[in-house]
DNA sequence: TGAATGGTGAAGCATACGCTTAAGTATCCT
DNA sequence: AGGATACTTAAGCGTATGCTTCACCATTCA
């Protein structure tokens, strides 16, 4: 069984190079084939293969063979996972701001009610 | 300068490590020093100004030293950037699963139509 | 002043990554 | 059958990553 924690490596780790992002952005347009992907990149499709195991190893994007044709399409569901993770960070910092600015404020009364008295 | 896509490539790759995600945890309910930051942490406290270094050079996370202590804290617009990108792929996916839906729907009328002349 | 604290810098090392080339397999087409 | 297509697999290679240890500073405090 995989570790939360072990996905989002697999899945930040895929994301870190921009030949997969690459490859991700053209399975966003729709389901394509190896040579497809390989297309615009300048590597070998041997390259590419490699970079698709990643990516599969990820979970961001599934593949199945049919014929001798490999048809990959991205897995949605997965980049939810990678998005939540930096949102709940974000939330967190956010509520800890707003808290903060409370503070602030309620200091800021407290001195202005002392300056009255 | 840097580019656009090295920005994400160095965002990522800090995200894809458990050590390095669990200081951005700390650091999102507030600022703290190296040796907090590697309190939590099993390994020596030179890896773990390693893992800042690397935090530091993605943009999440920026730092300044007063007296001996260095006060680090996240720089949460570096988060946008970084979920900016999940978001518009899924956007573009569902926008394509849209319109694969209607094209179904369309072409299910048509049968239909077809059944019934 | 002298010890403790908090961090810095460099070197070294094992493993992981990103790529290449080269040789192979399975499928499809004529 | 024979050739083209679409991968697949394995080996190799240079560089990057994630640590460690050890030798340093600076600051702070007794």
């Amino acid at each position: 069984m995989l570790h939360h924690s072990d996905q989002l490596d697999l899945m930040y780790q895929a994301l870190a190079d921009a030949s997969r992002r690459a490859m991700v952005e053209r399975l966003a347009l729709g389901p394509a084939s190896v040579s497809e992907l390989a297309e615009p990149l300048d590597m070998s499709l041997s390259a590419v293969v490699q970079h698709l195991q990643v990516l599969e190893a990820s979970g961001l994007v599934h593949s199945e063979k049919v014929g001798r044709v490999r048809t990959c399409r991205i897995e949605p569901q997965a980049l939810d996972i990678a998005e939540r993770w930096i949102s709940q960070r974000r939330a967190i910092w956010e509520r800890r701001f707003d808290r903060l600015g409370q503070i602030l404020a309620n200091q800021a009364n407290e001195q202005d009610k002392e300056s009255k008295s």
